[in-house]
RNA sequence: GGCCCGUUCGUCUAGGGGUUAGGACGCCAGGUUUUCAUCCUGGUAGCAGGGGUUCGAUUCCCCUACGGGCUACCA
């Protein structure tokens, strides 16, 4: 979800200021390489409609858009950072490092590989130059580091959402930019990508304000201009402490990623949005208003009226609480906003019976349901609507079943059997004249008629949906469910 | 621990030196309806606390509290 919304503010912002949304992939970490997770990704944005201008299947003019394929370019990029010494080799391992960090952490000192440590370590800096040579020749392994400034140095970012944000370098360390495999760190992929691509806005998470920073310091160093960036507000658990994360949806019930998800090592399964019912539109739209508003009182928007509302002064700083409830309620918003075709198309293929399918059928379920439910699948898992009941409400029927009920009923039976034309209208005026004649009372009659064709008491106009049945099946189903709650009655 | 960001109804948000602090979801009540739902009407509920600045702070500043993020050879 928070990737998806990332995504929406990006091509929104892209959209409506006439630039390109870009998708590049950034897979440096060859450890946590995840397989289908790119093609996951694509067809995500597809379903979400907000398909990138570049990089995917298109590709584009300033490829690859894979990080993994784009080795040469970092490799440029570095040798003019080492040359320019704002870059140092450093050959401490993990375990030499992790060892200094414990023991300062026992002291309470804080650890950080920065410019008042760089001096005590091994690296190129603090090594002797034949010392260095000699590890280098015999094959090292080795990272990469960002020259922090020797003398400490406030660094100013300025954030479309925050405003300034000021830090000292002095809390900063000599951040990794090319690992030991060879590959660059995100942050150095990052810059390098971006200047390459021109990329002139970076709208990403809140969780890389703190790194923005160094983002800042490393155009500089590399002698290019900064995009401009904006970070977004997190979105939060529905409950509980903290951002939203991947266990919180099984757990709450409702979808956390867009598409199902099948994590291939457990083999286990997280919901997507798609496969719960929801249009991909309503999706979006919740996702739009969870981090900023358009000034005034509208909530229900189209894609392309979200592309003419949106900008980044309008997004909110603060996290944002995700509420499942308002979700449904988009959905069913979109729901009753869809071209009647398109709705006929999604219900006919999800009914239970191939009889249900035609699209006069699909269209008197849609007249019938629509306004009942907040998701399409609701209607083909009514049951009764497809056939007749096998259960019928004890507490309704013990309530308000009377002792002259079934004979009510049965007059009913025999009044809609002698009924030439069946539509919702014929049904209608044959009831009213039967109360009208034997001067019983709408609700007397109805309720009753409602249980025995449906076993529940809510629904649709009993009219519309006798005439849905058809005359056969009404009388069929008043029969076998009279006969069924007399039965029943018996036990009470 | 350190650094950074944030704080308006339960939730998402509008607002912004003088407002009856607005809308939406949810919840409650009433109306419409053959039931349920839709729809309509109304209600419930909020400026985290303390100091300043000011004639006047929810709005500006500071502090505290609370929430969140980062602190990897992950992104």
């Amino acid at each position: 979800m928070g990737g998806v919304r990332t995504a929406l503010y990006n091509y929104l912002f892209a959209r409506h200021h006439g630039g390109d949304f870009l998708l590049r992939i950034e897979d440096t970490d060859q450890n946590r390489f995840v397989p289908g997770a790119e093609a996951y990704i694509l067809e995500a944005l597809r379903w979400c409609g907000i398909e990138p201008d570049e990089g995917g299947e298109k590709g584009g003019p300033v490829g690859p858009y894979k990080q993994s394929e784009r080795s040469e370019i970092y490799q440029a990029a570095i040798a003019q950072l080492l040359a320019s010494g704002q870059a140092y080799r450093a050959f401490d391992t993990p375990e030499e490092m992790e060892a200094q960090r414990q023991s300062a952490e026992a002291r309470g000192e804080v650890w950080q590989y920065d410019a008042a440590r760089r001096g005590g370590m091994r690296n190129d800096l603090a090594l002797p130059q034949d010392e260095v040579q000699r590890l280098l020749d015999v094959g090292t392994p080795h990272v990469i580091r960002f020259r922090m400034p020797d003398e400490p140095e406030e660094i100013l970012v300025n954030d479309i959402i925050r405003g300034e944000v000021r830090v000292s370098t002095a809390v900063l360390d000599d951040k990794v930019m090319m690992k030991a495999d060879g590959l660059p760190t995100y942050h150095f992929a990052n810059i390098v990508d971006d200047h390459a691509m021109g990329i002139t806005h970076v709208i990403r998470g809140e969780e890389w304000l703190p790194s923005a920073p160094l983002h800042t310091m490393l155009y500089r160093a590399m002698g290019w201009t900064a995009p401009a960036f904006a970070h977004l507000p997190l979105i939060l658990k529905p409950t509980g402490n903290g951002k939203l994360s991947k266990r919180d949806g099984d757990a709450g019930g409702f979808p956390v990623f867009p598409l199902d998800w099948v994590d291939t090592e457990t083999g286990k399964r997280s919901g997507g949005y798609r496969e719960a019912g929801y249009l991909p539109e309503a999706f979006l739209n919740m996702l739009l208003l969870l981090g900023w508003s358009p000034g005034d009182d509208t909530e229900v928007m189209s894609l392309e009226e979200a592309v003419a509302r949106f900008d980044l002064d309008r997004v909110v700083k603060s996290g944002a609480r995700f509420n499942p409830d308002k979700a449904r309620w988009f959905n069913a918003q979109h729901l009753r906003m869809q071209p009647r075709k398109e709705l006929v198309a999604s219900l006919a293929p999800m009914l239970p019976d191939p009889a249900f399918s035609a699209p006069e059928r699909c269209e008197q379920l849609l007249d019938m349901m629509l306004e009942r439910v907040d998701f399409l699948h609701e209607i083909a898992q009514t049951p009764w609507l497809f056939q007749a009941p096998e259960t019928f409400d004890r507490d309704l029927i013990q309530k308000r079943w009377k002792p002259e009920t079934s004979d009510m009923l049965h007059a009913l039976e025999v009044r809609l059997a002698d009924l030439n034309r069946f539509d919702s209208s014929d049904v209608e005026a044959e009831f009213q004249a039967l109360l009208q004649e034997k001067g019983w009372s709408m609700g007397n009659l109805m309720l009753p008629f409602r249980i025995v064709l449906t076993g529940a008491a809510g629904g649709p106009s009993m009219f519309d949906f006798a005439a849905f049945l058809g005359q056969t099946s009404t009388l069929n189903r008043l029969q076998s469910g009279l006969s069924r709650i007399e039965s029943l009655r018996a036990t009470l």
